[in-house]
DNA sequence: TCTTGCGGTTGATGGCGTCCACGGCACCTC
DNA sequence: GAGGTGCCGTGGACGCCATCAACCGCAAGA
């Protein structure tokens, strides 16, 4: 990915919505130029697509929680992600270095789905124990940031 | 929000840059009033603007970490907002119930770099110890689903 | 030197965003 | 019940935008 994709991509993310022409402008390109370049990015998985962000009270998912998982053995990736993608309060799964072999993200509806969700992945075979710690407030929330790409001028 | 701006938020999740025509043949309304909707909803914050997305990776966040911090007495929202929004790296911060006070998200683009933030966060006055986990690989990552919305009648 | 291919520009056209005026509908007041 | 009022969707008009095809320049390699 080339310097004027990224500044494309950087112009994206602070207005997904913005015109090719706009955003052309902005780069130094033509609308068309522009559109072929998201268009060869998408294709190329560089980008995967366009959202809105919403607040995630707005949508329902009043609760979030954090659940560290501790396993018997180890445990493979693919494992995780057969096991976990089944269960639809799981937005996220890293596996990671430390006491825990992996972190899971969990947003739900209510208390009672949390719970639910936590009993759903205890009950996997290689998981020994769980550690939940429920979102009280969140503090800071920030979109991603166009990377300061190390040695860059924006 | 009612039950049509759900499904137009629902939309735009999956498709953040669809015609206003297109969303509006979905929902059973026309164009313009579809964009009213979708600016009144931006004027009073229920959708907070669009974005591209894009994998951390290529904008330059080679390395991901949670940092568990813990604090002497205790610590309010606030303290923890004024002390790391001037971080870069810190991308979420949530106050958590359990062993650890805050739950720190941190997006770097080189392990020196996340010890670096890692001692950024460390030397705050209430902060007594922190515990890293480094992202090892990301094992799921789910874009936010439009929220099945526990118990409502439309 | 000639060729080949990548990447940008130009120009044309159909569709879309965007604004305005109008119309129904529910709710409230008299 | 009549009339007023505010909300919300529709229809139409206008200008801009997305989109595609054709063309052009330039660099690399034969």
């Amino acid at each position: 990915m080339d310097a004027i994709n990224r500044k494309i991509v950087g112009h994206l993310l602070r207005d997904g919505r913005a015109t090719y022409q706009e955003i052309g402008d902005a780069v130094g390109l033509s609308a068309p130029a522009v559109k072929r370049r998201v268009d060869l990015m998408l294709v190329r998985g560089e980008i995967s697509g366009f959202t809105v962000r919403v607040a995630p009270e707005e949508l329902g998912w009043e609760i979030e929680a954090y659940v560290e998982i501790f396993c018997r053995g180890n445990i493979s990736p693919s494992t995780l992600q057969r096991d976990l993608a089944p269960i639809p309060e799981v937005v996220r799964v890293d596996t990671v270095t430390g006491e825990a072999d992996a972190i899971v993200h969990v947003m739900a509806g209510s208390m009672t789905d949390i719970e639910r969700t936590v009993e759903a992945i205890r009950t996997h075979a290689k998981v020994d124990k769980t550690r939940t710690s429920i979102v009280m407030s969140r503090v800071i929330d920030r979109p991603p940031r166009a990377g300061s790409m190390n040695g860059e001028v924006p």
